[in-house]
RNA sequence: CGGGGUGUAGCUCAGGUGGCAGAGCGUUGGCUUUGGGAGCCAAAGGCCGCAGGUUCAAGUCCUGCCACCCCGACCA
């Protein structure tokens, strides 16, 4: 490709709307343009990564034995309420409809349609199981879009639905897949820690999330070093500590006034945050009110709270309402002198804390030295605490590292939730109708553009893997007028294409440090630049991920070349 | 959905207390230049987010709305 008639256009400005580095990097690099919040449209050479790593990922899941196939964006609502999920999925869903009134959605996923295909046409026990997958856009109105294509409205994914007569045959679709995942992520040159997964509100079986850690990252998860343990944070059960062994001391009713964090209090009292006691109200369908004491130095994990509570319909309670309920402001919620009717829950965390500060429900008020036992007793003990750097370990007690994590890929074993409400049964040997087991497994495709540009790049620009890259080689010639060094650009160039290369041709006319700038941007891996040299028969052959750049002879260049680039891609 | 911020040229931004619409980059034409986002000259380019209001006069002040970004909540 030359460089000159190509449709890609670069910035020098850095993008006033980007935060995060692969954002910024995709914008400025013009492999995106911004259309609206979380919308995105892809330019040749953006459309050209898309598409290189849509390929590994189809090579793979064909090699497990999936089939591709394509279903429909426009969804009639029917199928949708068939499973319940017209309604539960909420304003998340893009809808809309027709000239005669009739309700579609914009998929945001596909279990219904696939769920609807495969009953219409397998009945019997002898066609399964089966594997099917499709590479499409997917539609979801989220509530806050952000960092380019990490969390978009629009996107394209890779999404797989397994069928299958029994949990153990389903076991081993599922585990299919997660060999094809570690396969894919490591070819992407993806770093990935696969973590286990909540299997939430739906009783699904088995749940991973294949995710890269980094800032940019909407998970929080937590792994050990010393063992294999790793787990999104909302599922890393944290027990009970050890008693302290400390003298208990005389309770006592202090003025505190307006310390309502633990911080104010912790510094007007001068006692550590661990020793206090913190509560917070929550209400259920927005009336039961039900409070969770926690330790002052830790924080709840509403999605924790969630598998307590059995439901997501819960929220903090407002001012107004802690008063109406308590008789108290904001700080001042305590376990004593507490109306019926409220439930408490103790959080493991406080287990054997002495001498705890906690609150009386008095605004202005808090009691020291609170010790269980002599001054009120435990209730029901509940595992609400957001784990935390240093938390031991599940499995083996270590100490946990916690980070941020984006979510690259999550595989569900979803057992009957569709295939049960849409009848999608298939005849057994013995002549019973029975529900198919299913499992669903999704790669967010374009945002992996983006993970690979978080963990591929430097302060200059992007650095592709050579197996997603654009271009493997781009060819400058740093002088376009220099008759010499144009013919023997033109002559790689064509040469390089007869070798297979996938080569960008810079003969633009432009300074070569307007050229340098964009091939470090564009991120190509490799770069032959044309200059002066030429004279004495060379060309200099430079590594953007090394840096490394050497001199060599013309004709020696492309082979060399592509040797690098064979080896990159085994 | 709560909090904060920003909307002015294709891009990045400047335009105290109301008074002719600005710069750099980019674009077009010309000359020079060619190993790290070149120089000089000339030119084109605007619904100042939208709507209303105050005023002799609004990019600027007031009201409402919209869009985008960031933090939080949310994220089968």
């Amino acid at each position: 490709m030359r460089w000159s008639r190509y449709f890609w256009h670069t910035s020098k400005e850095e993008p006033a709307d980007a935060e995060a580095p692969s954002h910024k990097l995709l914008l400025k690099g013009g492999f995106v343009k911004q259309v609206s919040a979380g919308i995105y449209e892809f330019t040749p050479p953006g459309l050209r990564v898309l598409r290189k790593i849509e390929n590994i990922i189809r090579k793979e899941m064909d090699r497990s034995g999936a089939q591709e196939l394509l279903l429909s964006v426009l969804n009639p609502a029917e199928l949708w309420k068939e499973t319940g999920r017209w309604e539960l999925y909420g304003r998340e869903l893009f809808t809309l409809k027709d000239r005669n009134g009739r309700e579609y959605c914009l998929g945001p996923t596909h279990e219904e349609e696939i769920t609807d295909l495969v009953r219409s046409y397998i009945n019997s026990y002898r066609q399964l199981p089966l594997l099917l997958y499709q590479i499409q856009v997917k539609f979801r109105d989220e509530k806050r879009p952000r960092f380019g294509l990490i969390r978009g409205r629009e996107f394209i994914m890779k999404d797989a639905y397994s069928f299958d007569t029994d949990e153990l045959s389903a076991m081993i679709s599922y585990e299919t897949m997660k060999f094809a995942y570690d396969r894919i992520f490591k070819k992407l040159r993806l770093n990935t820690l696969m973590v286990e997964a909540s299997v939430g509100a739906i009783g699904g079986i088995s749940s991973h999330e294949f995710v890269v850690l980094t800032d940019y990252g909407e998970a929080r998860v937590a792994y050990c070093e010393s063992c294999v343990y790793s787990a999104n944070g909302e599922i890393v059960a944290l027990g009970k500590g050890k008693e302290e062994e400390e003298e208990p001391r005389e309770l006592q009713k202090v003025y505190t006034p307006s310390m309502d964090t633990i911080e104010k209090l912790s510094s007007f009292l001068g006692v550590p945050a661990r020793k206090i006691m913190k509560a917070v109200l929550y209400l259920v369908n927005g009336r039961e009110p039900v409070m969770f004491l926690i330790r002052g130095d830790r924080s709840v994990d509403e999605n924790k709270v969630e598998m307590v509570l059995g439901t997501e319909n819960f929220r903090l309670a407002e001012d107004s309402e802690l008063w109406e309920t308590l008789r108290t402001r904001k700080g001042f919620l305590g376990p004593f002198n507490l109306p019926d009717g409220i439930r408490v829950y103790w959080d493991n965390s406080l287990y054997g804390v002495k001498n705890m500060v906690a609150a009386l429900n008095e605004p202005d008020y808090h009691y020291i030295n609170v010790n269980v036992g002599r001054d009120l007793s435990y209730g029901d003990f509940v595992d609400v605490c957001q784990v935390e750097e240093g938390d031991p370990c599940p499995k083996c007690e270590a100490p946990l590292k916690t980070g941020k994590g984006l979510e690259l890929g999550h595989i569900f074993l979803l057992g009957t939730r569709y295939s049960e409400p849409m009848r999608a049964y298939y005849r057994d040997p013995q002549g019973h109708d029975r529900p198919m087991i299913m499992g669903c497994y999704g790669i967010g495709i374009s945002r992996c553009i983006s993970a690979i540009v978080e963990q591929h790049h430097d302060d200059r620009g992007i650095k592709w893997p050579t197996v997603v890259a654009p271009f493997e080689l781009d060819i400058v010639c740093v002088n376009t007028s220099d008759q010499q060094q144009r013919e023997v650009a033109e002559k790689l160039y064509m040469l390089s294409q007869e070798l297979g290369i996938e080569t960008i041709y810079d003969d633009r006319d432009e300074s070569p440090g307007f050229k340098f700038a964009d091939a470090d941007l564009c991120g190509f891996p490799y770069r032959i630049v044309v200059g002066k040299k030429v004279k004495e028969g060379k060309v200099e052959l430079q590594d953007r991920h090394t840096g490394e750049r050497q001199d060599v002879e013309i004709e020696r260049a492309l082979e060399l070349l592509k040797g690098m680039i064979e080896e990159d891609k085994r």
